[in-house]
DNA sequence: TGAAAAAGCTAATGAATGTTAGCTAAGGAG
DNA sequence: CTCCTTAGCTAACATTCATTAGCTTTTTCA
């Protein structure tokens, strides 16, 4: 059974190949070359090209779903995630941020597809909505609650947590999208993201009831 | 003289295809019947698909130009700018941003523009460092020469300019990116940014400072 | 007005691409 | 061993696409 299974082999190549050029600039051909078989091999795996661009695109929700499973701990129920969170730190947001970069930063996977997602995401509304869901709604999402907890336990100053999370994300971010065009920058970004997460820990901390109208 | 101008009309219609499907996601047929020729014809205009990509691409380039010096005022030499700037408010800061976000929101070649070499990015180094250049470098650099000059007013606090600058643009980004693939949550966009403005002007106010000058 | 240039059209061409048909080799099950 | 399934290959096909050739119409302008 030490088989190199090549229905997997064809959807990781089809996807380094799609983050790249496209789906449109791709061809099946180079799809088969990269697995190191013949285009019309690929039939016997699947039906045809929009076929494994399918299957590329269910591995990923798949994949997606578990990590974010398991970066948001078992279990979503906020009441539950409270009891953990209540006590976190400044150096563990700091922390917290800097790991969920280096992640989105260098795991191969996580970059295809996030690369793949930003080329094809204006083609149709799943794409659409995928994109918008993995990097803007659930991040967020999740990091507006973060900052919610952090808010009421009064380590931050009292404002809107929403915003909060859209301020310490998005320039996250905004540093992801640089290195995925120019990666040769990634040091650059690392050093704008520790300044960055640095200041908006000391800009947004509440040094003992500062009041504020 | 009442021409229709055909060889604009091309580029202009190449580039609202180019930016919902990629170079490759589009024919050669599409783009003339977008204008109303045949596919023949488009070659009294231009040698071939490269070629109209090619001036789509110079074209841009100097619309962001004209458009950027505009922006920044006549003359870029930051010396003069200082005198322009030092006396900027907290409610110019929130104007100005806004309207930079608007313009780039609701301007169509801004957002076609935008859209194509987002799908384009990866394939050639010229696209991905115009990209950088373009959605974040400069952005950042002009907008971190603003707060610097802030800062040094004594209106804002002692902080980072360039970092500064990147947590006060980068949630615009991040809003203008959800724009483009879900239109249809424009107000919700809008009223995060508005949000993320006062909340940003908010954090970043130096108190003490605020009864002199 | 009339000739030349510009811009359009139809038809054809050649290359690339997705896909199918049919053959062959490998390997597991009875 | 034999049969059957699986997965590979070559060859062929139908389409699509970018591009060219050659003719016609429109526009320019002397």
């Amino acid at each position: 059974m030490g088989k190199p299974d090549t229905k997997q082999k064809i959807i990781s190549e089809a996807l380094k190949l799609f983050s790249q050029k496209g789906y449109d600039g791709v061809t099946v051909a180079d799809i088969a070359a990269a697995v190191g078989i013949k285009a019309a091999s690929l039939y016997k795996h699947y039906k045809g090209k929009g076929d494994i661009f399918s299957a590329v695109f269910e591995e990923m929700k798949m994949r997606y779903a578990k990590q974010a499973e398991s970066m948001q701990m078992h279990g979503s129920d906020a009441a539950q995630d409270e009891a953990v969170f209540s006590g976190i730190s400044e150096a563990e947001l700091i922390g917290r941020g800097k790991l969920l970069f280096n992640y989105f930063l260098h795991d191969e996977y996580a970059i295809r597809f996030r690369k793949m997602l930003t080329i094809e995401q204006y083609k149709n509304p799943e794409s659409a909505t995928l994109y918008a869901g993995q990097y803007i709604d659930e991040p967020l999402s999740y990091q507006g609650m973060l900052f919610e907890l952090l808010t009421k336990s009064g380590g931050l100053l009292p404002e809107n947590a929403q915003i909060m999370a859209l301020q310490f994300y998005a320039p996250l971010f905004l540093m992801l999208l640089l290195c995925d065009c120019q990666p040769e920058r990634e040091e650059e970004a690392i050093s704008m993201v520790e300044e960055h997460i640095k200041q908006f820990c000391r800009i947004y901390k509440n040094d003992e009831m500062k009041n504020r109208r």
